[in-house]
Parts: structure tokens; C-alpha cells; sequence
RNA sequence: GCGCCUCUAGCUCAAUGGCAGAGCAACGGACUCUUAAUCCGCAGGUUGGGGGUUCGAAUCCCCCGGGGCGCACCA
């Protein structure tokens, strides 16, 4: 291994460069001495000239050396693709008007033992792309700007919901009881305790409490992890975005996650009418709103709702070529109608209100009619990207909701949730009114950044291990 | 979990039953304004792994493994 220094002192970055000097003109000299560091990408050696270019976290600018003014002039035009240097010399631009740094001297800062690729058509392969992100982010200058995107993206929720009063909290990814969604978790085992935990499907339960305890306005960004398949659109570990806030209701929330898409989109996109895989999509607010009876009737022709008698939604399910059971009620039946017939077409942005009550165990049930819920799902461009309602804050309400969740989950539904009696105890303690939501940040990131794989926006995602 | 497709040099790809190849990278050399520089030279392989059919297999068949897409499940 060549011994390397332990630190480089930079003075500059590509990026500032060329805000300083781009407009030099070609054969240009500065007498603007810097230092600068980064990954060479390509070299050009040329007798007694050699031009590399150099690549650091802001841009790209090329090294020029001269073996009359550069020092081991032979080392530099020997470099790799791949190998990371530090150069100092002065700003100048080449008679071909190329904004380079005339290297004085320099030092090698990391050897690139293993070469990165085909220097035109770059790394491709899927697998290499994300079992090696390093490899990728090198080679694909895309892969950079999304999770750029991406974090960008973080930065501007956590700014705006701080704006707007909200406080950033962290609760347990260790729960004794999977709770707050219904999905199949991962399971430990704490040796200490000697007992088993989960980690969290989701963090609504402790949010929850944490406004009981008197938080009013709470959000957490975070990591959940749901036991299930892998596709472009699912990763078992990501990212939600859960807020809640007392004293308001889930209209509140509609015009809370419109405004907040739209103002990402805005500040990442530029336009908050944006395009998603080629076909338009206007985030602008206010987005429709409808409820599920609606869709549905629209898109099947005939009215249907949690009032249709069971056996006409259980019929009408066949006919759409669902699976029917028997413990289904019309609110199990009603929403199985709607993802088959309906929730497909629909391109958004659209709000989908008035979920069942009997699917929802954790909303409140809607003012005018108790079997549904004052829940709603935000779809854009195909895909739920917001699930919100208006918490559910009777405790009596909760428990029967647990335990017909707990009913299902004798029945052999493993993903219905348990009775939660700390969760309980804290509804007992007084929930005020409040509203909630979650929202998937990967998703909204893939909207930004239009890809069609969630593992774009994941740095690592989860791939089988190599044997 | 099921179905279809796919895996060849470090990377990107050829070779469809008959001698495993090219470009780039790497390595050696030439070149004082390059931009995927150019030019000359050299080297690089258990064709994902194992088995089978065949005079002969990267190619056909079977098993295993990785990956992709679809379905199922879900956000």
C-alpha cells in the first residue's frame, strides 16, 4: 500500500471555482493559487502535458500539468482512473478554454486498486449498481442527484414542519407489540429481558402517547421495517414521515400534505406541475377529494358503499375476480372492491375519504356515520402516499377495535394487530382531538426524482446476501 | 412463495452446436492544449456453480445460486 497523508487541506472545490473564474477566458491566467481534491475520472497524458479531470462532491475541474512547473510530473501522468489526489497550483484557463487548476504540485490520496468500469458507458449492471453503491455513485452521475434529492428533500420537511411549530421527536424501533399498521414484522429477542421485541411497523402508537403527554405537535422521520415481499415499490426497511398534531381533524391534514407536496416539488423540481414516468402530474393544491364510494361507483358504474348488503359486495368482489371469506364484513368487502376495481386506475393527485371504520382500527369513526372512518389516503401518480385520519381517541372504541383485530388474528391474519394495554392505559389518560398522518418518504422521493424503483432512492437497499 | 427472462475478461458487449472475441480499463511505449485524446505494443477467461446429452456445449437438458420483471402481500 502507498503510504498516503492523513490529511489534505483544501482551499477550494470545483463548484466555487467555476463560480469564481468560469468566465476566464480561454489562454487565461489567474495568479489564484488553490488546493482542491477529489477522484480523478480521466486522464490525458500528452508527452510533456498531461490533463486529468478531476471529480469532488461539487462538480468536476480539470488538473493540468506541465512537466516544466508540475512536480513528479512522470508520477501525475502515470494517474488511474479512480485514484483520489490533492492538487495545488494556480487557476487558469487552457487555450481550448477548459477552467483548470496548472498543477504545481500534488499528492496521491487513495490508490484505486480495483478499476471502476468503462469510462464512456460506466457501470449498468443492476446488481453491481446496488449491491456496490460506491461503484455506482462513481460511475452514474444520476445515482448522485437522486439521493442528493433525496436529502435535500429530508432537510426541507424537517425546516418546514419546524416552521410551522411542529417538534421533532424519536420513539422506540423496539416495540413489545407491533402496532400502529397492519403488516407482518420482524422479530428479536432481547437476551437480557429475555424476551422477544419487534421491530416497529410503525410509530404511531408512541406518537400518540407523546401527545397525550402533552407534545401537541410531533413528527418523527424514520426507518420502519415490514416483514414482507421485496419489489420496484417495496423495501422491507424505509422511511415514513408520521405526524400529528391536537385540536385538528383530517380535513386539516388534507390541506397540510397537498401543501407540503407541492412545496417540495416546487423547491426540487422547480414546478409543482411535474412529470412522473412520462405522464403528467399537476401537485398543485388544491388536489380532488372523493370518497371511496364515489371511486368506486365511478369506476364500476353502480353505487356501492358500506350499506350495500353484504352478499351484493360479495358478489360484486367475485365478479372482479377478488377473494371473498366469509368473516369479511362490508367494510372489509367495500375496501377489497375499491383496490380491485378502482384504486389502479386512479392516477391522482386525489384524496380517497371515508375509508371503512372496519378496516381502520385506528381512526376515529366519521361524525356522520359511524361505519366509516375520518380516513383518507393521498394517491399520487398510482400509489398511496399519505394514509391520515382523525385519531381515534375513545378508549372504550379502542379496545372493541383491538380486540376485533385480535379476533382476526386468531383467525390466522398475520397481519392484524394486538391488544395494545399500554396503549390503552394512554387513551385513558385523554387524547384530545388530533389528527395524524404518514407519509412515505421514499415514495415521495421516487415522485421527485421520477424514477420507477424504490432502490434509486435507497442508498442500500436490501438484496439477497451473496453466497 | 409462484411464473417468465437473465448471468461470457475489471467494465460494456459479441460469438446459437464446430478454434471464446472486440472496445474501454490495466500494463509497456510515443506525443507541449487534451476533452471518451490519438497512435504502437502486451496481457487478460473453470462462459455464475454442479451434473447430463453429444465426436464436439458459452450455446441443448436437469439441479443449485445471484439478479430483473410480473403475480401474490403491502406503503
Amino acid at each position: 500500500m502507498t503510504e498516503v497523508p492523513y490529511r489534505f487541506e483544501r482551499s477550494a472545490d470545483a463548484a466555487g471555482l467555476r463560480a469564481r473564474h468560469g468566465e476566464l477566458g480561454a489562454g487565461e491566467e489567474t495568479d489564484d493559487r488553490v488546493s482542491v481534491a477529489g477522484r480523478v475520472m480521466l486522464v490525458r497524458p500528452q508527452g510533456r502535458l498531461a490533463f486529468a479531470t478531476l471529480r469532488d462532491a461539487s462538480g468536476e475541474v480539470q488538473l493540468f500539468a506541465r512537466s516544466a512547473d508540475t512536480e513528479d510530473f512522470e508520477g501525475f501522468a502515470k494517474l488511474s482512473l479512480g485514484d483520489w489526489v490533492g492538487a495545488a497550483g494556480r487557476v487558469v484557463k487552457t487555450r481550448k478554454g477548459e477552467l483548470s487548476v496548472l498543477v504545481e504540485s500534488w499528492t496521491l490520496l487513495a490508490e484505486a486498486r480495483r478499476s471502476f468500469g468503462d469510462k464512456w458507458k460506466g457501470v449498468t449492471d443492476v446488481e453491481t449498481r446496488f449491491r456496490q453503491r460506491e461503484v455506482d455513485l462513481w460511475a452514474n452521475d444520476a445515482s448522485r442527484r437522486v439521493l442528493l434529492l433525496r436529502s435535500r428533500l429530508v432537510s426541507l420537511l424537517r425546516r418546514h414542519l419546524e416552521g410551522l411549530g411542529f417538534l421533532e421527536v424519536e420513539t422506540p424501533m423496539l416495540h413489545p407489540i407491533p402496532g400502529g399498521a397492519t403488516a407482518r414484522p420482524f422479530v428479536t429477542h432481547h437476551n437480557a429481558l429475555d424476551t422477544d421485541l419487534y421491530l416497529r411497523i410503525a410509530p404511531e402508537l408512541y406518537l400518540k402517547r407523546l401527545v397525550v403527554g402533552g407534545f401537541d405537535k410531533v413528527f418523527e422521520i424514520g426507518r420502519v421495517f415490514r416483514n414482507e415481499g421485496l419489489s420496484p415499490r417495496h423495501n422491507p426497511e424505509f422511511t415514513m414521515l408520521e405526524l400529528y398534531e391536537a385540536y385538528a381533524d383530517f380535513g386539516d391534514f388534507m390541506s397540510l400534505s397537498e401543501t407540503l407536496v407541492s412545496m417540495l416539488a416546487v423547491e426540487l423540481c422547480g414546478t409543482s406541475a411535474i412529470t412522473y414516468g412520462g405522464r403528467a402530474l399537476d401537485l398543485t393544491p388544491p388536489w380532488r377529494r372523493a370518497t371511496m364510494a364515489e371511486l368506486v361507483e365511478e369506476a364500476t358504474g353502480a353505487p356501492a358503499s358500506v350499506h350495500t348488503p353484504v352478499e351484493e359486495l360479495r358478489r360484486r368482489l367475485a365478479d372482479a375476480g377478488g377473494e371473498v371469506r366469509d368473516d369479511w364484513g362490508p367494510g372489509k368487502l367495500l375496501l377489497e372492491l375499491y383496490e380491485k376495481t378502482t384504486e389502479a386506475a386512479l392516477w391522482g393527485p386525489v384524496f380517497v375519504s371515508e375509508f371503512p371504520a372496519e378496516v381502520s382500527p385506528l381512526a376515529r369513526r366519521h361524525r356522520r356515520d359511524p361505519e366509516l372512518a375520518e380516513r383518507f389516503e393521498g394517491i399520487v401518480a398510482g400509489r398511496e402516499l399519505v394514509n391520515a385520519f382523525s385519531e381515534l381517541v375513545d378508549p372504550d372504541d379502542q379496545r372493541r377495535r383491538f380486540e376485533a383485530q385480535a379476533a382476526a388474528r386468531a383467525a390466522g391474519d398475520e397481519e392484524a394487530m394486538a391488544v395494545d394495554e399500554d396503549y390503552l392505559r394512554a387513551l385513558e389518560y385523554g387524547l384530545p382531538p388530533t389528527a395524524g398522518l404518514g407519509l412515505g418518504i421514499d415514495r415521495l422521493v421516487m415522485l421527485l426524482a421520477d424514477t420507477a424503483n424504490i432502490r434509486e432512492v435507497i442508498a442500500f437497499p436490501t438484496l439477497r446476501p451473496e453466497r
